[in-house]
DNA sequence: GCCAACGTTGGC
DNA sequence: GCCAACGTTGGC
């Protein structure tokens, strides 16, 4: 099953905006890459989310409730949106720098392309970040 | 606040 | 279709 990250500064969109709401529409991606990422997106799929600029940690996952629509922000039909909900914060976000000595972490977007918004990432890369967070799987 | 990386735009 | 100029993202 493919897993993800996707990206927010929270001072635009942050983990505790998404608490708050319960379900989130993940939306205003404008690259066509990330789109292309969003796009691909199943039901049930499990995301991490990561707070850019402050913070730059992952603090938690989220799950994927609807598959990709019509960004609501624009009438732009190149533009799709995800719905989300929070499952679970980390007991301990897991800072970029932590995740940059890691060994198995070295091919992550987040590392390689730091300007990507949302990406795919490994069974074995999903489940290093959840140990580094201190969250079992489930 | 700076700047590297990278995407987009527009002139040719 | 190339590429210079410019804008944006995001780490430092």
């Amino acid at each position: 099953m493919p897993y993800w990250l996707m990206k927010s500064e929270p001072d635009a969109y942050s983990w505790d905006d998404l608490c708050r709401e319960g379900v989130g529409t993940w939306d205003g991606v404008r690259n066509y890459q990330a789109r292309n990422h969003m796009r691909n997106m199943k039901q049930g799929e499990q995301v991490l989310f990561y707070h850019s600029n402050i913070g730059m940690e992952v603090v938690g996952v989220m799950e994927i409730l609807e598959e990709a629509f019509q960004d609501p922000t624009t009438d732009d039909q190149r533009w799709s949106a995800v719905r989300v909900k929070a499952i679970n914060p980390f007991p301990k976000p897991v800072k970029l720098s932590e995740m940059k000595q890691h060994p198995l972490l070295q091919n992550i977007g987040l590392i390689k392309q730091s300007r990507l918004s949302v990406m795919p990432l490994t069974d074995e890369e999903f489940a290093v970040i959840m140990d580094l967070g201190g969250m079992k799987m489930s």
